[in-house]
DNA sequence: TATGAATGAGCATTCATTCAT
DNA sequence: CATGAATGAATGCTCATTCAT
């Protein structure tokens, strides 16, 4: 917050790298706060307590460029964290295991949005219109995909065809379910990641079972 | 999209609900073709063949109302139509009764998304950041509860207040998962109302119907 | 200078060519004393005595539109009372009639100059360089062309192709010429159209009579 | 273009003239070419192979001064490739002597123009208005001033005050008309500084022979 | 000395909003 | 009532200039 000053001086020459996690830091802090668009680049650079030229230098150039870094960012670090948990995909057969991968998936997942609570959740809503609509799109895309292999490798059906056009959905109705989860975390309800977890695997899972069963509807 | 002229050639005087209609029908078109921020108040005025003052007049009197009356309205069409489908709370016992009043909810909230693709699903997003992040909170809550209220009838538990309690969670991660299936949805999956609704069925109602028997894993 | 008022309020509604002429006459002006890169737009809506975005809606909706709305209009002012001056083109062997056709055009020429200090001779150096050098270099080709032509009546030698690539270089130092006495004019010379004139005509006369008579040095 | 270096791959320390030409002679470069409001100190840094601190310390201190001195080094070069030219003052009474210091001075300005295409005559409109003026206008001075004396010469008519007072416009249109002659140049005419000469020379000579015998009109 | 890194200050441009007609 | 015309207030971005090393 407070500018970093040396001890002879003003300003403090720091590595890039430094630099730009400053910059990105105050920028997902802003944006999450009053929305990219009634953020002003002042308000970053205020934030980040550097001079506005050194949020455009360190910041990609432009403001849109920035939220463009903030949001890849982000969605690394929440897909890193999602698939480093769920870890490596299961031998067929292992029921459990793939239970557990998604558990342990969710687990990070929530544990991620509960820890940074300005970065993801918040962030990519502010760019599903406009010229980053499709960054935003293909970021989201990744971690609906990856939960979609998760499922797939599931849900070994007589045809494997069907089970990947029923994974894509099924993967994108889990991570709405998840980002709702996490909203209604955000308001009011709790942040344990456990908890949350157990709750939407009780809602899911065994309609998952059942679908890899393939009996729909007994 | 020509507004009515008189024979005279100058514009008739519509009475002020039929005004209003004209303004927000163009605000909605705007806001969600360029998104809220993009969009201005002359794009709106010319998408509705009025003069800027007349937006001013009868859209509020600043943009900002403007876009809370437009999710306001369509927040209204998405909650009515649904609570018209999903219809009265049923008797408690009746099991099937139930499932098909979230299943009528369901079908008639993916129809609605579906048939004004303009409206609440793209509105909403603009907007859950700034100043109306409440407006539009509430908004989703309504939602949120009415669906909450269907399951709790559905999950009577030993513990009334714990099943109140468990309801509401569960209601977020089902809006958000039907969220995330009309997001898929608009993005190349199936536009079929019926097909969504049997998918999150299927993915859902094993485990409501588990979490209403109380046992939350066998 | 001062903003027109109407007698009961602030601002004054004017026919859209009188703003223009407000806000070129005020451009002109500004771009001729502090140079066109060293003045604000707010500058030159001060001297406009409008807000800036008046400035925008009648200059052309940018900074460099405006110089070269400027530059035009100060070029058609120049030509056309130079044009109208020298009249239509002499009947060939009337001797006497091109020298006075050059001089009124050259009186012509100083006294606009003279009586716009602000304008072209100061307005198309400005633009030389950048985007504009070509609004410039034609604008100002104009007037070299039609001297040129002048000329050219005036050198019927025995091979005409000769005689036309004879005449451009021949305009070009004339008007070189102009431009210097009248720089000279402006910097503490007399600033009497009349003798400018007589003192180039004295100057170039005679080696011009010569050069017609094909006899380019006894 | 590439800095000298050293063994060690370090930039070599130069004495300070040659520090100094080196950035001159890159702020003629860049500034000729993008015009002064264009070009960075950045652009000149880089075409200098310098960083920029070096540019400020061997440029003068300031983007203007900078300018300034690449306008008095241009300036300079030209008057002296001219007076050089043109030699000493004749002897009163030597009729040939001065149309042949005329045609030498001519010729060199030519030469001076058309192989620094560069310099002074791109340089000294970029500066024309703003707050080099003063000094432009100075340079130019000097150069009028020097063709008026050489005309003065010529021209000792009955009353010497009246000479002085005639040299001096007939020196600015000359020189106007010397820099129309090399416009045309530059923009499609011959480059060879003879030719041009001589055109200009049958152009004047004449009038001025006529002048100087103090018969202004035949 | 020579420089990479940092900043203060300015400027073009846009728009939500409001009069005067 | 309805509107064309006008403006105040922001905001993204750049660049000449200067430290700290």
């Amino acid at each position: 917050m407070v500018p970093p000053t040396s001890a002879t001086g003003r300003r403090r020459r720091l590595p890039p790298e430094q630099r730009e996690r400053q910059v990105l830091d105050a920028a997902v802090r802003v944006f999450s706060r009053v929305g990219f668009h009634d953020a002003s680049m002042d308000d970053v650079a205020e934030q980040a307590g550097l001079s506005k030229p050194m949020v455009y230098t360190h910041g990609g150039g432009s403001k849109e460029e920035l939220l463009r870094r903030c949001i890849r960012r982000e969605a690394d670090r929440l897909l890193t964290s999602v698939a480093q948990a769920a870890g490596a995909r299961a031998a067929p057969g292992e029921d459990r295991a793939t239970e557990d991968r998604l558990r342990r998936g969710l687990r990070a997942y929530f544990a991620t949005l509960t820890t940074h609570r300005d970065g993801w959740s918040v962030l990519y809503r502010q760019a599903r219109t406009g010229t980053l609509a499709d960054e935003v799109h293909r970021a989201r895309a990744r971690i609906v995909d990856r939960v979609a292999e998760l499922l797939a490798a599931e849900l070994p059906g007589p045809d494997p065809a069907d089970t990947r056009t029923l994974a894509t959905p099924l993967a994108a109705a889990l991570v709405g379910a998840a980002e709702g989860l996490a909203d209604w975390s955000a308001s009011g309800g709790t942040e344990d990641p456990e908890a949350l977890t157990e709750l939407l695997l009780a809602l899911v899972w065994t309609g998952l079972a059942r679908l890899r069963d393939h009996r729909p509807e007994p």
